[in-house]
DNA sequence: AACTATTGCAACCTCGAGTTGCGTTAGGCG
DNA sequence: CGCCTAACGCAACTCGAGGTTGCAATAGTT
């Protein structure tokens, strides 16, 4: 019966026990509110190992977001617009269900967190447009100006539904939101709808 | 120079006092976490009196907010559905932009104010179903069986700008959502748009 | 004027954030 | 192998905010 766990473990595998043991209590908790001493215990690391690294609460929790969301954003490539589409309105809901999702958009305070959700719907919104360009270089729509905030126009429902409203995002819901957002673009031809 | 200002005052006056300062507060910080000293200078009371009507800081917030919800939900009645739709919706921007409403909308942590968010939406999606359903008896559109479903669809757009981005909702997100909506009511003769 | 409920006040307890000093250990280096 | 040092554990501390308690002061009532 051999110590499988080292009394004192150091450097970066301390780091990798703490960033994902803050992970977990928020994943828990639903809140950035926890408890230092919570993750200290989760992490078998000591209080004041944490705060060496870390000024304070918030600086932890900032950090370890930003390591969770350090991991890219795949964007859907289907062929049609609608496919990619209804992919991305899944990774959405998927996204705002995620106990760590729910957190983040549940952010308030006007804190570096509030700074961080922007950022995080700005670069997405950035990346998704790229989906509505594609299917216009296709010919499935005239190219629009304001991809954005079509992609806007799609997340809006389903990030109200699940966080404001507490409910479930149904297939249906997705789904109508997508038509929703399609038969608002341009069709190629020049026509509007 | 009289003393305009008892030094003990009682009953409904401390009552209202504290009201009133807690709802100056919260609007003050942007957030339900006050710190009770701070309700207790501004309303000129001891923190003990506080104390002696409600049991915890939560109680007190969750009374503050009962208490400013009282005052009924006007619902707009300009003849028409545009007209109606259009007044909602300033009204709603007005409700997300006011620091109380900001608060309520981002008041999370599973707690009874998550649960009174819920019934308010319940409560004013069911009013404003109203608006609908009186279009269609005018014959503006067609009855609908999922108003409650709609006038959803109205807010969450404006919701998320304001509350999710910290943006701002200008008038012509607000015309869009209302065209949108109004577009997707099925109309009179029964066809759909 | 006396009585009672309400308020003010000061001191106290608890809990979690954040800090400090020192002892202990891991791991590199001669 | 033994030493040296940086990283870690540990216990005790400060500090601020939530919440409590006992008693004195005050307002309204009769």
């Amino acid at each position: 019966m051999t110590a499988t766990q080292p009394s004192h473990r150091r450097g970066q595998a301390v780091d990798a026990a703490i960033i994902e043991a803050t992970l977990g209590v928020v994943a828990e908790q639903g809140t950035f509110q926890i408890r230092i001493d919570d993750v200290a215990e989760r992490a078998g690391v000591n209080k004041t190992t944490i705060y060496r690294r870390y000024d304070s609460a918030e600086e932890l929790v900032l950090a370890a977001v930003l390591h969770n969301a350090a991991a890219g954003i795949p964007m859907p490539d289907t062929g049609t617009l609608r496919g990619d589409l209804d992919a991305l309105v899944r990774m959405v809901r998927a996204a705002l269900t995620d106990p760590l999702g729910r957190a983040l958009m549940q952010a308030s305070g006007g804190g570096p967190l509030d700074e961080l959700r922007r950022r995080y719907w700005a670069e997405r919104f950035e990346l998704a447009s790229e989906l509505i360009d594609r299917a216009a270089e296709r010919g499935e729509c005239a190219p629009v100006d304001d991809a954005a905030a079509r992609i806007e126009a799609l997340v809006a429902p389903i990030h109200f539904r699940i966080i404001q409203l507490a409910g479930v995002a149904d297939d249906s819901l997705l789904a109508a939101t997508v038509d929703r957002v399609i038969e608002e673009l341009p069709s190629d031809d020049g026509s509007d709808r």
